[in-house]
DNA sequence: GTTCTCTGTAGGAATTGCCCTACACGGATG
DNA sequence: CATCCGTGTAGGGCAATTCCTACAGAGAAC
């Protein structure tokens, strides 16, 4: 019997995952947690071998509770379950010491897979996933993206994020607009991302605007 | 016996919301889309009391669905289930012609409470929400430019917030681009911004993305 | 009931930006 | 050395977007 402990903040969410695992015969829910602290303590006295983490929870967040569990001695197996297909996320998961990451989108019994590989001291990672990192992650994260980017790049970065358009650009560092164009093209390359909306969005949460 | 078809675009959350409906003698589950397009397809060979709809879907989504669906003769109830417990996101919806809105974080009890309350043509809105509604919108004596916005427009707004481009949008509404383009020079008029930059910024101050 | 304004829709012209390509230069790699 | 890679620079051509304009329907205003 493998015991599983499910760590969800969302409460209907958390009982349709309950009721799913209920369903086979060799999993068995041991607990629950709606936040990190609870998910900690909860450990603390509840043996299990397959933690159930949704990564997006308030408080202490799953993926900063991760390298917390793993230094519990005699730690669960960790299966991360989230709501974005993110191959960013999922690499800094598996950094920290997840063993699976499946999304709520895959099919329901491959995570009753996923859980029982996890159990059994294996791996598991959502295979259309696993895919996209191996293409768009180089599965080397360490230090943000954006200090990848030349000097050049960077100052085009920041006036595109403040609401300048290419021939702006072109106009104050007194270039052509192709070439504030190929900057652009090749700092969002770095960048990973696809739309100047991102673009936007990334500034902002790493405080560049 | 009430008849309950779930729209929700996660399998795995799916599946979850099936199985605890399922243990309701009263309720049986009916059918199920992952998309808007699917959902309106389905309804229109199934019969049904409640529709469950997830307002965060691909393509057409939730909100969008919402008047689509009461447009059908006999139409089903519309009880809103999302992630997000915003205000604003509830008062669109029950404007548009949802019959309950609960989120994924109230008690699993509460949901079957409210398609129960919404199947016999009443109407339910999560308790806590309904608390927050009367004092975000009693007490803001300054509205957000947002609430200015169309409903059109705010749909563009928001995938334009999310990096689709204006060519994006128009095929998921199946309009011209340059109808969106137009929108999109109105609602940023509206919102008093001259560039996309400014968009995002705004929907991320104002929690819209 | 006529007028006004807002909304949703879109066409043609004009602008802007993107994709692909290119090339020079400097530093790293071998 | 010879070569490769990253950077800064751009052009040509094509696609996306905006700008200006228009029109119809729905309510509001008067």
């Amino acid at each position: 019997m493998i015991r599983v402990l499910v760590a969800e903040d969302h409460t209907i969410v958390r009982e349709g995952i309950k009721q799913l695992i209920g369903l086979a015969k060799d999993l068995q829910v041991v607990g629950e947690a709606s936040n990190g602290e609870q998910l900690l303590e909860g450990l603390r006295h509840i043996e299990c071998e397959v933690v159930l983490l949704d990564i997006s929870m308030p408080g202490v967040n799953g993926l900063e509770a991760i390298p917390r569990i793993r230094a519990l001695n005699n730690p669960p197996a960790i299966l991360v379950l989230s709501m974005h297909d993110e191959a960013q996320m999922a690499a800094r998961a598996l950094k920290v010491g997840a063993a699976g990451y499946a999304t709520k989108d895959s099919d329901p019994a491959l995570l009753l897979t996923a859980i029982r590989r996890v159990a059994a001291g294996g791996r598991y990672i959502d295979p259309d996933l696993a895919d996209r990192m191996v293409f768009e992650v180089g599965l080397t994260d360490s230090r943000p993206l954006h200090s990848l980017l030349s000097e050049r790049e960077f100052s085009v970065f920041e006036r595109l994020a403040q609401g300048a358009n290419v021939n702006d650009i072109a106009q104050q560092l007194a270039l052509s607009s192709k070439t504030i164009s190929t900057h652009k093209a090749r700092l969002m390359q770095k960048l990973n991302i696809t739309s100047l909306a991102e673009l936007v969005k990334y500034a902002m949460e790493h405080k560049l605007v």
